[in-house]
DNA sequence: TTAATACATGGAATCGATTCCATTAAACGA
DNA sequence: TCGTTTAATGGAATCGATTCCATGTATTAA
């Protein structure tokens, strides 16, 4: 693989030389311009990303960490980021998680051995260790769709306490008093997604609703996820089911009711189901999905908006306002 | 950020010695190493990547390119293919090419630039590129599910001639005569997934079914091309619709099926359709589908398998088997 | 004519790790 | 006792680009 000395060599000129045609800076003869694109062109040269990357110390790569990607859901969110950031000439990395705090340690320890000069955390597992990363890396650290209780890092947050409560509202004018609820966070901890968590405990004090332990779900992702807890409910039932379910996701939504019509119970007449993300599927589902829609072009183009004005230091032309990172209820069959 | 000589002064050795250290190599004295391990310690040190991997001349990056990870096949292909190289220490970089070949050429630059070590092409635009590529770096490039006539590019191959030859047959045994094609490809050439267009020209032939130019159809990805397709099928129509149609994607299948209905038109009974992929969601489609199920672990470990191979010059165990690699017709409700 | 700019260029120093080479000290064998 | 391994170590050279500094030439101003 050719080298810059080589090219030098070559084209009968320094690396110096090279090195400003290649850049575009100016001061450099038409002559010797000349030069050394052929020369370049004769052996096929390519300049080493790693070495302009150690030498600057910069290497325009972002990471972005998601739990899981097969999640519809974040895999648009990555779409989204990576177009946006492609666009400013970064090269995006995405790690996922599952759920393992180990992965996310890896992931962040890329910032400090310079491998990407930032980070977007759709997802996090140990909030302590984000934070502490955060805190040696300000500029580099956003989060998205994620809280942090100290409100000391730079994030991207949408109202989902809102739109919970929204959503939680028209289930109750529907006629709906007895909720089951399924979180992807853990319930009783605040964790991930707690924000929803907390809208419907308020929402089920404000309404004088007791919360059955039996019908509150956790750590829940995917569709057998959801099958399992339609299974558990069922299970457990005694003749007394939830006349509606709130769930963290559309995924989750779907097997679900896929194993409750499975065993006879209907989707909305007898048990509303409410999804969450909009995801592309939902509107397919055996029983379309009504579901809360996450804005997750205006999500992803906001934090990608933030980073790079951190980084370069320049403006970047604020194209997202708050009325684009709006929550919205989504109603259609199965609710 | 600290660096190897500053671990090196404060401990009171050379930089050789930190070195060897860090890389567990014979001769640190036990001494040496407690005061190399306060050190770093002391300084928060994490050698840099980026300097590793110049001297180093290897990243342990490898390049994984789709045409897009919002589609679930290739989401779960991403999936399988980060674990199984997780293990082995190294790290991903996928990138989506959109169909644009520009995309595809940079993804590519990559390994001239020495961005990574390695890469797997799940989806190619210009082969040609492709192939020079592969002829500068011929143990650095394996095709995953893409085809390569002139076949001196190490690949992944599954059969899906057969597999499409056997939908076919399916739905033929099932009375249906009348056949839509879809492809992502283009019908028209020889492209991506054309051992899939090749078995419905030779079955056609072969059964002396006439093929309906307006039932053929070219590039469709997503469920919004699945509905175009369903409309300009009902409007071409005459009254004359096709009694089955063979897609090329879970997600164009279910886009059509849906249209399709919206317009009395009922799946399986007035039309079946067969779906590509068994994507998570088929199975909860409105109409369960009937598809071809390719086996994504198996086939993303035996790329792993192969590039690791190369790349590391030791064997890989060998896990995967042929009938692994098979691809399988699941029959729901759709056709 | 001379001083001050602007234009061009080569090459050493640098980024931060790894590795090879030279050197020294200790251990061993005979 | 001396020659030979084995164990430890420091530091220069290296990977391949960028940038700063020194130097030289051409152009412009006064």
């Amino acid at each position: 693989m050719a080298t810059i000395k080589e090219i030098a060599k070559k084209a009968g000129v320094g690396v110096g030389t090279v090195s400003r045609y290649l850049n575009d800076h100016p001061y450099v003869s038409e002559d010797k311009r000349k030069k050394i694109q052929n020369a370049i062109d004769e052996l096929d040269y390519t300049p080493s990303a790693i070495a302009t990357q150690l030498r600057s110390q910069s290497t325009k790569n972002i990471g972005v960490l998601v739990s899981r990607l097969a999640n519809p859901f974040f895999a648009e969110l990555f779409d989204s980021i990576e177009r946006k950031l492609n666009l400013y000439g970064y090269q995006v990395l995405v790690s996922q998680t599952h759920d393992d705090s180990a992965a996310e340690q890896r992931f962040l320890d890329q910032l400090k051995n310079h491998q990407v000069d930032g980070v977007i955390l759709a997802s996090v597992e140990n909030h302590e260790l984000v934070r502490s990363f955060a805190q040696t890396y300000p500029q580099k650290v956003i989060l998205l769709n994620e809280e942090n209780k100290y409100q000391d890092i730079q994030s991207v947050t949408l109202n989902h306490y809102q739109a919970t409560l929204d959503a939680l509202n028209y289930l109750f004018t529907q006629g709906h008093h007895h909720f089951a609820y399924i979180t992807g966070g853990n319930y009783a901890v605040k964790s991930h997604g707690y924000s929803r968590t907390k809208a419907f405990q308020d929402f089920s004090k404000q309404h004088q609703l007791p919360i059955n332990q039996d019908w509150l779900f956790s750590q829940k992702h995917t569709a057998a996820d959801g099958q399992e807890v339609a299974r558990s409910l069922i299970k457990n039932s005694n003749n007394t089911l939830p006349d509606a379910i709130f769930t963290n996701s559309d995924e989750v939504a779907i097997g679900l009711i896929d194993e409750l019509q499975k065993n006879n119970i209907s989707v909305p007449k007898d048990i509303a189901v409410i999804g969450y993300d909009d995801q592309p599927f939902a509107r397919f589902a055996a029983v379309p999905l009504t579901t809360i829609r996450q804005p997750i072009n205006a999500m992803a183009n906001k934090a990608v908006n933030i980073l790079l004005k951190n980084l370069t230091g320049q403006d970047v032309p604020e194209d997202i306002t708050n009325e684009d990172l709006k929550l919205k209820l989504i109603i259609r069959k199965s609710a």
